[in-house]
DNA sequence: AAATTAATACGAAATAATTCGTACAATATT
DNA sequence: AATATTGTACGAATTATTTCGTATTAATTT
């Protein structure tokens, strides 16, 4: 049970590529990211082919036109990539980051309505659970 | 006023070194890392000359042990950290990214409290600006 | 002042990440 | 069937990061 390296800065915006619309071309991807920035086919089907070999995605091969797709989910991806962040940058600490992150960007109201509904809900499976 | 460009990881781990303890000698910052892994000394020296090229760190020169110290605050640094790791990961949200926090490292009672806290400061002020 | 110690400077190897050009293969068009 | 089109494979240049060995310079000790 090997567990895949987590994805560079430029695989990771591939990925969310095939998160975002699921299994794709190379063709596909590339005019996804074409929008946002001029890269070259060859370099997005270069990528890909790396992260086939990392295992960071599968490929279909069946058809002439090969079709990628992550292997991991977006959000276990994303907790690996958060975990590490964390470590490297906080010390760990989540706390410190989500403490960091309210101060900075003034979140919208509803946004931290929904922040405090969620932390209801965790107070209240730790009460049950005393974890303090 | 040219911006500093981010630190790597490993050059951030020697500022967090640097910003625990003030000013440093080489000397100072390897031993303290030496303690988490094995690493040279002239490694260490090398980092912080480059550090010291594209200016996260300041030198004092005038004893014959160079001194060395963060250019950028420790908040400062991991606040442009934090943005660029929300726009990579999590496209900017950075209400996405405490929803994923708060979702998994079961954060203690007193964290939630102190979190709690500040998203009424943060309320009480959004109140009077009438943000939404 | 010679020898040892302790510091910095320099160069460069090793690795990883990113990018793309050119070659080749399969399909579609004429 | 010849040509053009559209895709993949491969190799390699470029750049950034990390690491450390060797040389040099300055200070301290004998």
């Amino acid at each position: 049970m090997e567990s895949l390296p987590n994805p560079t800065e430029a695989e990771l915006e591939i990925l969310q590529t095939l998160w975002q619309i699921g299994p794709c071309s190379v063709k596909q991807v590339h005019g996804i990211l074409q929008e946002k920035r001029v890269v070259g086919y060859t370099t997005i089907l270069k990528q890909l082919q790396i992260m086939l070999e990392k295992g960071l995605v599968q490929r279909d091969e069946s058809a002439r036109i090969h079709l990628y797709q992550a292997t991991n989910s977006e959000r276990n991806t994303k907790e690996k990539l958060l975990q590490k962040f964390v470590i490297n940058t906080f010390q760990g600490s989540s706390h410190q980051l989500v403490m960091q992150v309210l101060g900075n960007a003034a979140a919208s109201a509803s946004e931290l309505e929904e922040i405090k509904k969620l932390i209801s809900q965790l107070e209240d499976q730790d009460s049950t659970n005393q974890i303090n």
